[in-house]
DNA sequence: TAGTCCTGGATATAGTATAACACAGCGCCC
DNA sequence: GGGCGCTGTGTTATACTATATCCAGGACTA
């Protein structure tokens, strides 16, 4: 019932996660003649890399520190363009930031959970909400382009660290 | 069972909207004790009166062509971030803006229809939407702080401007 | 009257995103 | 093989959004 699991689980290979990502990414690219190119794929991969929400001017940063490469805010821009066009990753408004989509093959609306501490983000994807969205805006004749729910707060990782785990405040540092 | 009124209909008194959405807030404030001064009344105002999603530096400039007054993005951010603590106004996460809150007596989860044409946005609150989510984060251990639900598309009006309605274009301008 | 808090002015800077032009590589077609 | 268009990326400049920090003045309180 339940088809969405955690972006992040606490103990896993991410290594693994990362290279299914990108293997899955090739494939379906392949299948749409799309181009992955290095450039892309490599973005791709950084996205994935943190397991969490990056910006792009983090992803910047890394493409020249680490790649050399000499790159320019357009540069991962249009990389993330592509790569949120190819649903490959997701764009979380609320932060900024981008993740990778966990099941790029099945198109589905963006939801998710993000921890306000570990900033950890998981992506659902529930018909019970997709519904209840569908039906009001039926009632209201709206045509629904992009559905965006993004939940803020604490995971329960995070929630159980706290004493009294409130709600509310942020976290002592 | 449906409570909530389209923030904008096509024909209405607007005026009318806004003197009621400034005397709420002058009502509420006074009850919490919190100060809602000329500056903050102001930017509520401009807030509402353009009956759709306003940005910061909007508001900043119409402060200063309107009112003369010597303002810097600070300003309007202090502002805004009043008026959003005291529920008067909601952020729109997905565009960057501020739009008035239809029902600030009442505390509610964010829920809102956007309209990509004529920028329209419709504020919900849905008992089937905030259930649904709240089962999928109880379901995760997940403790909700802030709902954001923003959907993007075509309100009934622009939706039957368009010959045969695609979703997923630009409006021809 | 001094101390304190709240509000908003002023300056500077950080963070996020896009416009516009240049150029190289590639496939295509004659 | 040369011209052509297309795509992807480099490059520069700029726009847009948001916050940090310091300070002045008024209100409230002791």
């Amino acid at each position: 019932m339940a088809k969405s699991p955690a972006l992040l689980e606490a103990d896993h290979d991410h290594r693994h996660c990362v290279d299914n990502a990108l293997a899955v990414a090739t494939e379906l690219c392949q299948r749409r003649g799309a181009r992955l190119t290095v450039l892309r794929r490599r973005v791709l991969e950084l996205v994935w890399r943190s397991h969490g929400p990056v910006g792009a001017y983090e992803i910047l940063d890394w493409l020249r520190s680490e790649d050399g490469r000499t790159a320019a805010p357009p540069t991962v821009y249009r990389a993330l363009d592509f790569l949120i066009e190819q649903r490959l990753i997701h764009r979380i408004e609320s932060l900024n930031a981008f993740v990778g989509c966990i099941d790029p093959i099945n198109p589905h609306t963006g939801q998710y959970l993000i921890c306000r501490d570990c900033r950890t983000v998981t992506e659902l994807d529930d018909d019970g909400i997709s519904h209840a969205i569908r039906r009001q805006a039926q009632q209201r004749g709206f045509q629904i382009g992009q559905q965006t729910v993004e939940v803020h707060g604490l995971c329960e990782n995070c929630a159980g660290k706290k004493p009294g785990s409130e709600i509310g405040r942020q976290s002592a540092s």
